[in-house]
DNA sequence: TTGTAAGCGTTATCAA
DNA sequence: TTGATAACGCTTACAA
């Protein structure tokens, strides 16, 4: 039952070929007789040869894996960037050694020490939690998605411009009020170009808004508690006027959604909500959800692209490393649904 | 910057010892004097040593990888378990390598070869594409979760006490018809045990039920198009009837919830719902659904806690292979929130 | 077009 | 308690 495996050697020493031969039919098979390639052809199919890549590597130093490191998989965002990853091993062959790092410093750089003893050719970095500077430091080709990207390449949704789109469109519903819900972001996030494209919207054209920043809640249930709140808040503080809400992503952009319907049993016409990701929530809700949509799969495609290229160029004679970081932009796409005019 | 790595040898001639010492250093400290355990340990750090597993697993033969085949990451059941399997690393130190297979077979057995040329040292498969008895030629512990498993090991959720809560419940809540929608499940897919369950305690209490097992669709407008048919088919076959209505999953519980309240403005007392998996969607719907929840992490651990078994005795020396498959079953969870009286 | 031999960074086996 | 030496399976000069 457990036969021992199959190697070049076993293969050189069956057709009489030297295991050079043997390795050469494998990455330049070219370079060999047709006849001869038949041959070894032949003997791989006789002696059921599996390839053993550790060998392979041993010697080339090549793993073609890539280390993912990803705050977690329960929000749609991640799994989703995560699935758009994994499919790209079609198009650039790398596989991918995942670790879902709980935000915590420690046991990311844990896992990273990990990564790196495993020869990783390069990294991916969905966590926000160590900073860029850092990750430079291990001196392996990175790129960052959506996340602080000093030091570091990086592929990010232009915030900046969902900001602007959220902001015009509750413009062009005719609001008499913007409201932009949003966490405690740093201003070096990426997601804070959301915060300045939506107020220069409402500066630019006069509108009256509304930042409320503030971390609303960990749980479910302390985020419908934050966001009830919320809104009876804003139901006080502008009861007749038509409330323009842009929420800072499609969760939680349907519990208020919810809230509402649940109090009203409609959505009210002195209600608009946008909400951020376009994740399945926002189509599946009561009401589709308008939203801005983040283009993951170009994302997940562009990290790649940017990734493979800086490990590519690693792999020749005389690799010239990146002068600078390179950050890529991807416009995210307004999507109309039914709670906006 | 690119300086060459250090290795066992370079520590070696530093400290004076050969390498066969530094690796016991490593592997087994203490046939070490303390002193010298400190004189490595002081080199170590002076040369700013890193390890590399490529030699190790060489030389060894043992990975540490576990190969992960998953169908996609876009249904919440599949990255919760995913999710849940990659925290385990904590507890067995596993690291995984992921694939998410399209369900198509000649993919994904692509991707099984490109994982054993990896020497992992098991595999956890939750795409039911690949025949278990296929599966299990590869010779390499296996685990399947929630799919067909006959020569395989695995773990899946008690489908049966599944479809049993769920007419239950609905039995409790006084309806008058009990309605199971499903697809069409093979009878070797541990989901069918939810029907044999709900059937039995229907009849079990002559309950009139109607089974409706047909492939709704692929895309989010096709379930919903086949949802809304479903639901007009319903009021006008049982138009004053209580319907007590057990869903397939969460998802589609949700789109039928949303019709109902888009028709009626609320879930109206002839209809009960229940779906299945316990994902978010359920208790972020209008009104939080009623559901037969899986124990997602309670699956994910018991899955490597099998295969580790497997894979730990595979390195004894007089490795005993199992004679039999293990099946675990891990009991769902009912769920009682407002779709249900 | 093919072969020889060295080497990649560890671990395993003996022997001391 | 330590060391010498031979693996592990493949790639890569260099030589033929």
């Amino acid at each position: 039952m457990k036969s021992k495996k199959v190697t070049f050697a076993d293969i050189a020493s069956y057709t009489g070929f030297s295991k050079t031969t043997i390795s050469r039919y494998f990455n330049n098979p070219d370079s060999l007789t047709l006849e001869n390639q038949q041959k070894i052809a032949d003997a791989l199919v006789k002696l059921d040869y599996k390839e053993n890549k550790v060998g392979r590597i041993l010697a080339s130093g090549k793993t073609e894996f890539v280390g993912i490191i990803i705050p977690n998989l329960y929000m749609h965002y991640y799994s989703e960037m995560l699935n758009q990853i994994l499919a790209t091993y079609e198009t650039y062959g790398y596989k991918f050694l995942v670790f879902a790092g709980n935000a915590k410093a420690d046991i990311e750089r844990k896992y990273i020490e990990e990564l790196l003893a495993y020869n990783i050719e390069g990294m991916i970095v969905l966590s926000p939690t160590i900073p860029s500077k850092e990750l430079a430091s291990y001196n392996v080709p990175i790129v960052g998605i959506e996340r602080e990207d000093q030091y570091i390449s990086s592929v990010n949704t232009d915030n900046y411009m969902g900001g602007v789109q959220a902001a015009s469109l509750l413009r062009k519903s005719s609001c008499d009020i913007l409201i932009h819900v949003n966490g405690k972001i740093q201003d070096t996030s990426p997601a804070f170009g959301r915060i300045r494209g939506f107020v220069d919207i409402c500066e630019e054209y006069q509108l009256p808004y509304e930042l409320i920043l503030t971390d609303i809640g960990n749980t479910f249930d302390e985020n419908r508690a934050g966001i009830l709140q919320l809104e009876e808040r804003l139901e006080k503080k502008y009861p007749d006027k038509k409330k323009g809400i842009f929420m800072p992503n499609d969760t939680h952009a349907n519990v208020l959604l919810n809230i509402l319907f649940q109090k009203y049993g409609k959505l009210p016409d002195t209600y608009q909500i946008i909400g951020f990701d376009n994740s399945p929530i926002s189509r599946e809700a009561v009401i589709p959800t308008s939203t801005v949509g983040q283009q993951i799969s170009v994302i997940a495609n562009e990290a790649m692209k940017l990734l493979s290229a800086q490990m590519e160029e690693r792999k020749k004679r005389r690799p010239e490393p990146l002068k600078e970081p390179i950050h890529k932009v991807i416009a995210p796409i307004l999507i109309r649904r039914d709670t906006t005019a």
